[in-house]
Parts: C-alpha cells; structure tokens; sequence
DNA sequence: AGTTTCGGTGTACAGACGTACACCCAAACT
DNA sequence: AGTTTGGGTGTACGTCTGTACACCGAAACT
C-alpha cells in the first residue's frame, strides 16, 4: 500500500533484471525473448519498455551488475592477504570459490554472454575483464619483491593470473558447488599458482 | 550433370554445415534458425530435415569438426619439438597462432558455444578438451624431466597449459589475424609458457 | 481540487518460426 | 523396361515474436 512509485519501479526493474538472469541460465541472452521475461515477471509484454528500450539494454545492466561483483570479489581477493606467498595464495583461492558460490548466476552470465553474447555485452565485458587485469598490475608493483620488474613483465604475470582465475571461475560453475569436483578444482589452482608465483620469482632474476 | 547422388547430398550437406558456421558466427547456435541456414544454403526449409534431424544435431556435426581441428591443432604441437624447452614454446605458440588464424570459424564457435550453446553441444565439447588434457599429461609423462612426477602434478601442469591455450585461442579470436595485437599476445604467451615452465621445473624439486 | 505523470493493461498486426503433408522427378536399383 | 528411392519443392497450419496504439487509475505535482 505505502509504496512510492520510484519504489514500485525500482522493485518491477529487479523482477525484470533477476527474470532475465535466471531464463538465461540455461541458454543465452540472444535466444532471450522480451515477452518470457514480461511472462516470468507477472507483466504484460508492452510493459518491458517503461523499463528497458530492448533486451540488448538490458544485458547491458546484467553486465554493469556482473561487473561489479567481479570487482568485488578482487577487492575482496586484496583483503585477504596472509604474510607469505602461500597463505595469500591459499587464501585468493577460498575466496574465489566462496564467491563464486554465492554468485552463481552473475558468474555464469559473464561465462555464457562473453564471447556468445550480444556485441554491445561481450565489448562491455571485455573491457571490464581488461581494466581487472591493469588493476591488478599495478597492485603487483606495489608488492615487495617485484620492484625492478619491467611494465611489461608485470602486465605479462597479471594476465596471467587473471586467465587462471577466469578458468577456474568458469570450472567451478560446471561443478556442483560443494562438490567433491569443487574441491578438486580448488587445491589444483592452488598448485598452479604456486607454480606461477615460483616461475615468476625465478623468472626475474633470470633476466 | 555427372554428379552421383551421394555427391549432391554430400556437397549439400557441407553447404549446410558451412552456412550454420557462417551464420551462427555473430550469434550463437541457439539463435540460429533452421529457415535462416536454408535460406543460406538457398534450399526451401522442410528439405534442411533430409540431413539433420535438428539444430542441435547439426551443431554436433560442427562440434565434431571442430574438435577435429583442435585435435590437429595438438598433433602440430607435438611435431614442432625442438631441442630445449625454450624453442619448444617458440614454435608451439607460432604453431597455435597460425592454427587459429587458418581455422578461425571452428576456434570461434567452440569458444562461443562452450558455455552458451545447446546443452549436448557444450557437453560434447567439454568432453573434448577433457580429452586433450589426459592425452598431454601422458605425454609430458614421456617428456625427460618428468620421471618422477606424480600423476596428480601432471595432471595439474597439464591442466594449467590447455587452460593457457585455451585463453590464448580466444584472446587471438578477438585480436584480428595479422595485427600488432595478435603478436603482442603471442609475445606474452611465450612469456607465460617460460613462467610456467620454469615453476614447474621448480616444483618438483620443491617437494 | 484539478491536472499531470507514468507504470501497467488489452487489443491488434505483420512477420518469422518449426513442422506436417502431398507432391515431383531423376538417379539407382530389379 | 519398370519400379523404388530419396533430395528437393510448395502449401498450409498454429505458435511465438517485437512493437504500435489507445486506454486506465493512482501517485505526484500545482
């Protein structure tokens, strides 16, 4: 009864947004139509358009959305710092299953629309993906030990890590979470990156 | 005039095959349409069901293809073995570079589809690239160096390079073929496959 | 109190979709 | 020579699609 209209607007716009993530689990957001949304969320088709112009808009906030907890979980990634090598390690790695788990759907989306998705969605994602990527770069940089690393060597190793951690995002969703496949996938990043973070180490002083 | 009848259905059928790869490059194969392929092809649409019994069916015969490209994309890998680890990473990321620029439509649609496509189709390809890794854990087992590695370490290595690859075909997908990006990706690959290499090398005297 | 704004409704239409059915005709069998 | 086979055609259907248009009623403004 008490509700404001930007209230009721707001709360129509999330059914629309939270409809469109879970019809597009299974398939895709090109093989989305307007009016299964419209259906899903109890509205009549016509009504989609006080909200979005088209679906392709609307993917683009699915993405803006999806984008975000993906920063989430970096920042989230840069707070769990331990005191040595392993235990951030260890750490990024729970962190990056918990997450994972808990975003099921947004993770997924990301996953499905990047290279499938419509054009406007897979250049917004790549961006996002890219500017990760340079974020984390300059993070390593102000890492003890990676002082007289090259620009170009610090973009190299955040790649990287940032492709492994893409990976692994994309193999946990297709495992169960709490899977014993789940936990398989987590201790054999765990091992690849220490892998990586042992090649990088030695790889500086090799130059 | 001469033609047999197998041959006409043969060369339809490709017609078929070649046009669903075409069209679904832009989109994906849930939003292909079986009157879009036909009219491609320039065949009325009930004459589509006189080669596949659906889209989805199709898609697996395009799955199959592709497989079948990535699989002569590891065989090309295995012969360009040069003597030190170094020149065997040169040559296997000139060999892949090459392989996705001369293969480009069966690259892009597994990576579109493996996360978007019909269910069977993803399945299918996840069976594939599963695949891929077993066979080149075995044949790192066989590699001089690995003697003493334990399974569970080759299958991770393994897993960590297919997944490096994999990345790298799709980064080289949206990089166009020829341009200074594609060789500034490669540059990086290499430096990553080194990273790798020497962790690995490392690794085993880590433990 | 009177008016405007705006999220949601209902009807309507043209186009694309998958697919069933009857048909054609040349190649391939007997 | 006569018959069967099978790729391709054309029509026809019911369903789903995006979207245009006129309308409603209550919240929000004046």
């Amino acid at each position: 009864m008490t509700e404001s209209r930007v209230e009721r607007k707001e709360k129509t716009r999330r059914a629309i947004l939270d409809a469109a993530l879970a019809l597009s689990a299974d398939t895709t957001l090109v093989a989305l139509s307007l009016r299964q949304v419209a259906k899903e969320v109890g509205i009549v088709p016509t009504a989609f358009y006080r909200h979005f112009p088209s679906i392709d808009d609307l993917g683009l906030a699915l993405v803006e959305e999806s984008l975000d907890t993906l920063r989430t979980l970096l920042r989230e990634l840069r707070h769990s710092v331990g005191d040595d090598a392993g235990s951030i390690i260890d750490g990024s790695v729970t962190v990056l299953v918990e997450q994972v788990r808990l975003n099921h759907a947004h993770f997924g989306f990301i996953a499905r629309e990047r290279f499938a998705g419509p054009q406007p969605v897979r250049e917004a994602i790549a961006h996002g993906i890219d500017l990760a990527e340079r974020e984390l770069a300059t993070d390593l940089a102000h890492l003890p030990g990676t002082d007289q690393w090259s620009e170009v060597d610090l973009q190299t190793l955040s790649s990287l890590i940032v492709g492994a951690m893409v990976t692994t995002a994309e193999r946990l969703l297709t495992a169960g979470p709490g899977s014993p496949a789940e936990r398989k996938i987590a201790d054999s990043t765990r091992a690849q990156l220490r892998m990586m973070v042992i090649g990088a180490q030695q790889w500086r002083s090799k130059r």
